[in-house]
RNA sequence: GACCCGUUCGUCUAUCGGUUAGGACUCCAGAUUUUCAUUCUGGCAAGAAGGGUUCGACUCCCUUACGGGUCGCCA
């Protein structure tokens, strides 16, 4: 029999960070074994339900890469995939229960009577546990059923796998304690049970639970800030799994062919979203040029930097420099538009030398006279300004960028230098030596 | 409170009884780039505590402490 596992949200908020691992680690196994990823919208709770949320989860899901081969939107043989439209089907599962005698009325709610004995359960991470069900004050009958008739979450999660056969249950240690639940639901409907690996949860940095509205919690965030979905996916997927070696940056082809349970750990990891930024960077070094500046461009759009033909040219300066791809139009900004901002701090630092200013006096002349630009032409007639003025070449680096770049820091001077071409070298040497004079 | 899971550098982790306890992020230093950043190299930094078992324990057992989880007609 194939691999069936599934991501079971309850579209009641967007889709978090810890949500996103566990269905990464359901499609990772599925996908690992050649198996079936079952997506199923758990929307029983009609008052906290919203069309947003199922949106969100969805959308979050595409955008990590995380396809599902049945569920919502493409269909399968185990549907309907959203709770809300199974009525009939629990119904007749409901019915078994009570043929079986295991559900009693209480208040016009149906309970589920547990058998009163210790129940182990075999979890593919937490190895053996075992619940005391002769504890009735831990462990009271559980609701079923409610007074209005709809059904409860144990139930129809329980149910739900049955019906879609799904092999393997991976799921947040938040269920841990729900699992002798259902293995008691499944024993009395005769069925065998799926293989269950608990997972630890994921932490915000000061060891508390990660919930919404911390940092770093929505995936639906993750686009706009910059992050590239491979990364992300590759940053999450180390929360809680281990290659067991000292490699941490995988494509998700990779992540595919070397995920294992075995690999899981047991303890929770907190969140650390400088982390997340670094290995993001690995993976734009990793894209090529064209590729880079494809996803860098709607930020540079966003920022209102006009693109011209130089774009790409002005990518490839600053791609193995970039954490965060919202960081790029800040990167890039004077080599695309003729509007300089001036760093306060690179100013001063600049102008500190006053030798260092007399070099300015000619630069201009001197790029004028190169015939045919080019970074070293330029930096030939920077070297030669700055032995007529006594000043060391390297000396005059620093000045001449914050110049031409109005900060202290970017690309190389070679592709500055270049990218600039010279009647804007020569611009901005100028408007920098009349800043000077005026301060 | 009861029950369950967990505990290696600040963080993510390797180690499956014998290691100078390794790697990565962060931070610091050096190098290179005639410049800043990037990059590279190096450094700081850990087995929660106390008992056992053993020739030997981070690794196995117990206790304590701490962290997380669960005890709903939420999912």
């Amino acid at each position: 029999m194939s691999v069936r596992t599934r991501f079971a949200p309850s579209p009641t908020g967007y889709l978090h960070v810890g949500g996103a691992r566990t269905a990464l680690f359901n499609w990772l196994f599925a996908r690992h074994h050649g198996g079936v990823f079952v997506l199923r919208v758990e929307d029983t709770d009609e008052a906290r339900n919203t069309d947003e949320a199922k949106q969100a989860i969805f959308g979050g899901m595409r955008w990590l890469g995380l396809d599902w081969d049945e569920g919502p939107e493409v269909g399968g043989d185990c549907g309907p995939y959203f709770q809300s439209e199974r009525r009939e089907i629990y119904d007749r599962w409901f019915a078994k229960l009570v043929d079986a005698d295991r559900v009693y009325e209480d208040g016009g709610a149906w309970r589920f009577r547990f058998d009163r004995r210790p129940v182990t359960m075999h979890d593919l991470v937490c190895g053996e546990v075992t619940i005391d069900y002769r504890d009735e004050s831990n462990t009271p009958d559980m609701v079923v059923k409610r007074s209005d008739g709809s059904y409860v979450f144990h139930f129809v999660n329980v149910v739900d796998d049955l019906e879609m056969r799904i092999g393997h249950v991976i799921r947040g240690e938040d269920h841990l304690m729900n699992t002798p639940k259902h293995l008691q639901l499944i024993e009395a409907f005769g069925m065998e049970p799926p293989k269950y690996a608990h997972i630890p949860l994921i932490l915000n940095p000061d060891g508390s639970k990660m919930s919404k509205r911390d940092e770093g919690a929505a995936v639906g965030d993750y686009p706009r800030q910059g992050f590239l979905a491979s990364a992300v996916v590759n940053f999450i997927a180390m929360l809680g799994w281990s290659p067991k070696n000292d490699e941490e940056i995988f494509s998700i082809d990779e992540l595919v062919s070397r995920f294992s349970l075995e690999q899981v750990n047991r303890a929770p990891a907190r969140f650390d979203l400088e982390k997340c930024r670094w290995v993001n960077q690995q993976h734009v070094m990793k894209l090529d040029v064209a590729e880079f500046a494809r996803v860098a461009k709607p930020f540079v759009e966003e920022a209102g930097l006009p693109i011209d033909g130089a774009f790409e040219s002005v990518m490839a300066a600053v791609k193995d420099k970039v954490r965060v791809l919202s960081d790029v139009p800040k990167m890039v900004d004077f080599l695309l538009c003729d509007e300089l901002v001036y760093d306060g701090e690179a100013m001063a630092k600049a102008g500190s030398n006053a030798a260092v200013w007399s070099v300015f006096e000619d630069l201009a002349a001197r790029f004028e006279g190169i015939q045919d630009w080019s970074a070293d032409a330029a930096k030939a007639a920077l070297a030669e300004a700055a032995a007529a003025a006594g000043v060391k070449a390297g000396q005059m680096m620093f000045p001449l960028r914050v110049a031409l770049t109005g900060r202290g820091q970017g690309p190389d001077m070679g592709d500055v230098l270049s990218i600039l071409g010279k009647s804007r070298s020569v611009e901005r040497v100028r408007a920098f030596r009349r800043k000077e004079n005026n301060s």
